[in-house]
DNA sequence: AATTATACAGAAAACGTTTTCTGTGTCAAG
DNA sequence: CTTGACACAGAAAACGTTTTCTGTATAATT
């Protein structure tokens, strides 16, 4: 069985209150000679705090609840690497539930995070909330990253899907495109309706007029971008450019395109978006707009923490910007191409920056 | 403040001896005119049972510890789903620490699981294990799973590679074909070991001479795979088919037979391994052994389970087999392909399938 | 020199449970 | 009618901490 506070304190001689003083490092005032001759004797016994009845007693227990619908989306794994990174910082670990869209599961999955107690809860990819009230009554401070549709809600960390549109048309027009379509995310989704004002921004922004039949539909996946794409290439003034709203659908673009005997880029030039995996492996790559997931992940633990520790920070919906990462869908010529080291995810990347800036 | 046992007792008129007795289900005897009053007064109150106070009497904290080298490698969130669904059934939620392949870290997290505490750990995906003598002196029960490399240990859960490259070679011999290359992964790594052995059992099996220049090295990687491939061509007596033991090293061999002017599956047929996400969206699509990498999940968590409640399934090593998943690369007929309705993902595949049989 | 403030140490209460230990009333067996 | 067994209920200890409350010796102030 592990040393305890007790055991400490009959070894060096002292009270067990005095030994939990020096332990954890309290304002109050201890000779240095005792605090030295404790600290000796809890390194010899190899002490480890039992966090259990510490948090028995001070009602914090360093430990955060992740809500996710499935931990298997795309992005969740990500969000939630960047959640535990900042989390660690301050020795907090984290609980992490799916709910698996199912509004029971959501309800279970709350209240067991609620009796560990955790002293918070972060919703990840978290499509419908119902069971918000059993958060409040709890008191437990909450926040949401990336909520996919349903109204906007406080306490959120969001990406930036205006910004991130826009940077991609920006690029088109600069590499000498006018004429671009655009094929869009289901419209119920948030990214959908920010991606397709980003285009018509950026689009006025160059003084280009949109042109209707170019503003396609979409579903997410390969077969509606490959549908969409496909009608761009029969109408008589089709398309030099297209910016799909995700990358499966930019891929189903490139398969229609060379279907109909065309290349990518040099005919048609395709432009993605999220910075999926599979984008920098597919012929050809794809250029696109990183979801900066990772770092949502963070900013969310940051706004957390700080509700849990201080208080502050209530009510903030940060909007965070992803990059525009330069391959060859776009046809970029090579210098301006994103240096490829760390193409590979963008969360790694940063993994791999924090820890040997040098490789 | 959330409702505790003495608020029960106080307002059922009872102790809170008998409180506890009845919302644990104690097998002490209580009147069921008692039993229900308290049921009643306690779903009154919204009672939620502090687990913290529980586990400091109990010394059971229902929760298990999830030691990961990186949540991000490739293969770990649907083992960590698969434990998670396991230990849901059980009422257990886990907490996840990554090393990021570093001893300190590693040490750091068995340390904060281990003062949590956490009833075991499971290490999931895990290259070393330097720091085992802390959990032997906790006395913790764990399980490894997917073990990389490094000498074999005992309470693992391991993919049956051997099998899996065995049943791919027989598919691609059931097709016709009898001068069939290999390209391995890097020697270290138990599965490249595990899977050249299947390659040259299969071999053997069906009376095929192994041909020593078919037997090519690998990295992992596109570009590994792509290059060996690449060397295969040139050969005066080329193969008809190649088996590489990854997805990555599968696709750069697809890469390598284009560009060399040939068709894929028509003039060389080609199948990976992993079912990794990109295999079933790239053209062709790509033939491959999936990793059972949810069911080894699964797996993990039902042992830990049965060590922590029962202290049975000790020393165990489990094997698990993959599928053989029939897509295009391979050249085999519309109707020897495996249906596609679940291509996308095994791991979520298996979870529709818990859900709704039908869908 | 007397008083007051301060630096330090320990005893004990408290956190919310579970469970052992006592205690009482009822019932069955002799 | 007595005695032992048993069904039930409550009091209290225990789990390992943190922190308040006491207490004492020393230093600072008058």
């Amino acid at each position: 069985m592990p040393a305890k506070l007790e055991d400490i304190a009959r070894e060096s001689g002292f009270s067990i209150a005095t030994v939990s003083r020096v332990l954890t490092n309290s304002t109050y005032p201890v000779r240095a000679a005792v605090r030295e001759k404790i600290l000796e004797t809890a390194q010899a016994l190899g002490y480890r705090p039992n966090l259990i009845a510490r948090s028995l007693r001070t009602d914090q227990t360093n430990t955060v609840g992740i809500l996710v619908d499935d931990l298997l989306s795309p992005f969740s794994p990500p969000v939630v690497r960047g959640i535990q990174d900042r989390l660690k910082e301050n020795n907090f670990l984290s609980l992490i539930v799916n709910s698996d869209w199912d509004v029971d599961q959501e309800r279970a999955g709350i209240e067991s995070l609620l009796s560990r107690p955790v002293d918070g809860i972060i919703f990840v990819e978290y499509s419908h909330l119902t069971s918000s009230e059993l958060l409040t009554s709890a008191n437990k401070p909450g926040v949401f990253v990336h909520r996919l549709f349903g109204t906007p809600i406080k306490n959120s960390v969001v990406p930036d899907d205006v910004y991130g549109a826009s940077i991609a048309v920006d690029h088109l027009v600069t590499l000498g495109h006018r004429a671009i379509a655009y094929i869009n995310g289901p419209e119920s989704w948030h990214s959908a309706k920010g991606r397709l004002e980003g285009y018509k921004k950026a689009l006025e922004k160059h003084e280009i007029e949109l042109v209707e039949e170019w503003m396609m539909p979409g579903d997410w996946e390969v077969e509606g971008g490959y549908k969409s794409a496909q009608q761009l290439l029969q109408l008589s003034n089709h398309p030099t450019a297209i910016f799909a709203a995700n990358d499966l659908m930019a891929l189903g673009a490139i398969y229609a395109v060379q279907d109909a005997g065309l290349r990518v880029p040099q005919d048609i030039a395709i432009v993605g978006y999220d910075n999926r995996e599979f984008s920098w492996i597919v012929r050809p790559n794809i250029t696109t707009v990183e979801m900066p997931v990772y770092e949502m992940g963070r900013i969310a633990a940051e706004i957390l923490l700080q509700q849990i520790l201080d208080g502050t920070r209530e009510n903030e919906e940060v909007k965070v910007k992803g990059e525009l990462i330069v391959r060859d869908s776009c046809g970029a010529d090579q210098s301006q191409k994103t240096d490829r080291r760390f193409e590979r995810n963008t969360s790694l990347r940063r993994v791999l920056l924090n820890k040997d800036p040098d490789n």
